[in-house]
DNA sequence: CGTCCATTTGAACCCGTTCAATTCCCGTGG
DNA sequence: CCACGGGAATTGAACGGGTTCAAATGGACG
């Protein structure tokens, strides 16, 4: 495993932020982030934080891509959230005071920074604007896990893939010819399986099957997604 | 279905206050939600509201209790969160400025007041300290909701109704002699499958399996949990 | 070129669902 | 007071989606 790297990325210079939750906070206060925070670059399977540990600041993703998951006591890994460019990681445990109560690790390889504790809240204390848009990502976060916990408690496999794989394609497709999306991110089956609740197999045998429905088409590791209507019947949807 | 009752309840006098989230607020805001708030008396079967519809205040139990759900495209039920006295329920549609994303039907009558948006806001808006409550409420709110996704998407059921049983007990429980302790409130076997993301009758084979292992008995509807630490063995625990 | 891990395929098994039938319980009205 | 009706709870039995274990294949990287 490579060691990590010491990087520059200016906040005000960050491609990432004005699509950020700190996409409107002062300039003094991005000078004072500037000054303090800290920039590696990560490469794939290195482990931002570990579950149980002590929050100490929070993560501001500039490139890359991380997984958030949790381990059950039997080992199992169950993947809570996928966090891009723009994406901040680990604020919750902070807001709440408590241990990670998740850990988070690199999938794709990029710059992330890392913003002490105080300087966080302090923003959040002294800066309303910032205060309510955090809240509000709370409150969206919140929205979802719920939608993914009825989605996991009452629709088979193959309408969870289904679903996920619309989600992916919403996150981090690149437009194809005609129809076709390529999801963009670097998952192993086993990645997906963990998303979905499932074993790896499974995730396996439905991809396979949703190739010769002619829905998606496998471009090595990557999903090509030839056809989001059938998807979209096959995840049995009427709203999200 | 009985009418809706219109009592009087006054938040300065309201028993289940200090445990709420408005424990803090001033005597000024406490007057003017008495001014302006309504309180009902539900019986069990009445909605609070529904799925899809437009919050227009907050929902605060001074009595009772609530089940909040979602329900799916085939018509199954999922239990989100149970609501008892000193709770707040929606919140969340509030503060995301969405429709409803769930609907609150109540399973034990008692008295509910309704606090208009506007108020809830002001107070949101005014008074920091209750901000702050508000955002780590939503905080410790979402860190439930990850852990029991992860609990339905990688445990197996008989393991989640042991875990229920237990977080029942500890929301629900009244004393009784020795170990054991009633779990007090009045969910049908349906119910208690929609919570857990299975079907009743399974739930029921399995009620019926702790009971012969001695670990709870029943008292008609109700449940009386004798073995706590059997349970705890059940449910396949390290942490929560 | 060889090693190691991810992916794929095969096959048996089992947990949980589903459908059907019966019993229990409780409120209601005669 | 008791019979009646209807929904909830229970029990039974068959089915099937998904898991699990095992083995083969593929592919990336040193």
């Amino acid at each position: 495993m490579a060691t990590k790297k010491n990087i520059k990325v200016h906040c005000s210079l960050c491609g990432s932020r004005h699509r950020s939750l700190f996409s409107d906070i002062t300039n003094t206060e991005l000078e004072t982030l500037d000054l303090h925070k800290s920039c590696i670059l990560y490469k794939k399977g290195q482990t931002l934080y570990y579950e149980g540990t002590r929050p100490m600041g929070l993560f501001c993703i500039n490139s890359g891509k991380v997984k958030v998951y949790k381990i059950t006591s039997d080992g199992k890994e169950q993947i809570l959230n996928l966090a891009k460019a723009g994406d901040f990681i680990g604020y919750r445990a902070l807001i709440s005071e408590e241990f990670y109560s998740a850990s988070a690790t690199v999938i794709e390889e990029g710059a992330i920074c890392y913003i002490p504790k105080a300087d966080f809240l302090e923003i959040l204390n002294n800066n309303p604007r910032f205060f309510r848009k955090m809240m509000k990502k709370l409150s969206d976060d919140l929205g979802i896990m719920e939608q993914k916990l009825v989605t996991i408690a009452q629709k088979s496999v193959r309408e969870r893939l289904a679903a996920t794989l619309l989600m992916l394609k919403e996150s981090y497709g690149m437009e194809g010819e005609e129809e076709s999306t390529l999801i963009d991110i670097a998952l192993s089956r086993e990645d997906l399986a963990n998303i979905i609740g499932t074993a790896t197999e499974t995730v396996i045998r439905l991809l396979s099957e949703f190739k010769n429905q002619e829905l998606i088409s496998l471009q090595g590791k990557k999903i090509l997604v030839l056809d989001p209507k059938g998807l979209v019947k096959e995840a049995d949807f009427y709203g999200i």
